[in-house]
DNA sequence: TGCAAATGTTAAGTTAGCTTGAGGTTGTTG
DNA sequence: CAACAACCTCAAGCTAACTTAACATTTGCA
């Protein structure tokens, strides 16, 4: 509960990187909270720091600000969070990176096989032609890649 | 030059599965050309379908439509592409995802490191802590991940 | 040949993720 | 204790990537 527990918008701007807009943004999208002084000035935990980096990490790994404040649902709000907390959150995002990255080496193999045939030139193409009940009117791909 | 090369919009569409007004857009942004009737309506090559395919498997790798376009600037316009020209294009992609493979690794690197020891709870923590000249008036993370 | 289905154009709307501007208040510091 | 930087709110604007609407024209086929 010291003093220098609380931080201004403008501090944490400065030390995250953002805009102070942009934390005003995630305030009012819930992935961040805080306090207010008697003058209605914002007021934050200096453990806000670290929340909003972990933000702009996964938001680098491709998360959506929706998937973020799920993934962040789990830490205490308006207390800093304990390392058991961190560890919780920072595991889960590392199960999306996984699926992520599996997602991506997939494609790439199927791409592969591509660049060998002469990519998507012929109907087999494994990138394409996954719905071929739908192409009834023709041969030819229809949708790219399943999932 | 078949009858059979010459498609229209709408069979386009249905054979990738993209909207009209989708295609109408890639066009305008310039990824897919076409030629007109007496009548003004557009006529694409059947060999366009994977164009189209190639652009939906672009973008599920994360790749801007200006970033497409760069990497199908290397396919002829106009005329049904060869082997070699898919498989330039092909190789180039391959390069992109390759990238991409590699900041999710090491990241997902990094964000292990954090979870043993109790992640970006400290200035040490790998995950954050880039440009500590900048954080002159004080300890904590600024930047979050290089690249 | 006639008419429904497909197309064409232009303009405005949509979602995500923020930024910018206007006008007014608070906090801090010399 | 005044000045000025930092904040506040609310509304509007911005980019990407499209969709929807409204209205006009063209095709294809029975």
């Amino acid at each position: 509960m010291d003093k220098n527990d609380i931080v201004s918008i403008g501090t944490l701007a400065r030390r995250t990187g953002l805009a102070v807009s942009a934390i005003r943004f995630y305030e009012e999208k819930g992935l961040i909270t805080s306090q207010r002084t008697a003058g209605n000035q914002r007021r934050f935990l200096r453990s806000d720091i670290r929340r909003l980096s972990f933000i702009l990490i996964a938001q680098r790994m491709g998360l959506s600000l929706p998937e973020i404040e799920e993934a962040i649902s789990w830490l205490p709000t308006g207390r800093t969070p304990t390392v058991t907390d961190w560890q919780r959150v920072s595991r889960s995002l590392r199960g999306e990176i996984d699926a992520r990255i599996k997602l991506l080496t997939r494609t790439r193999a199927k791409l592969d096989e591509c660049i060998g045939c002469g990519c998507m030139s012929l109907q087999r193409c494994p990138l394409t032609n996954r719905d071929d009940r739908a192409a009834a009117a023709g041969p030819g791909p229809r949708y790219v890649l399943d999932d």
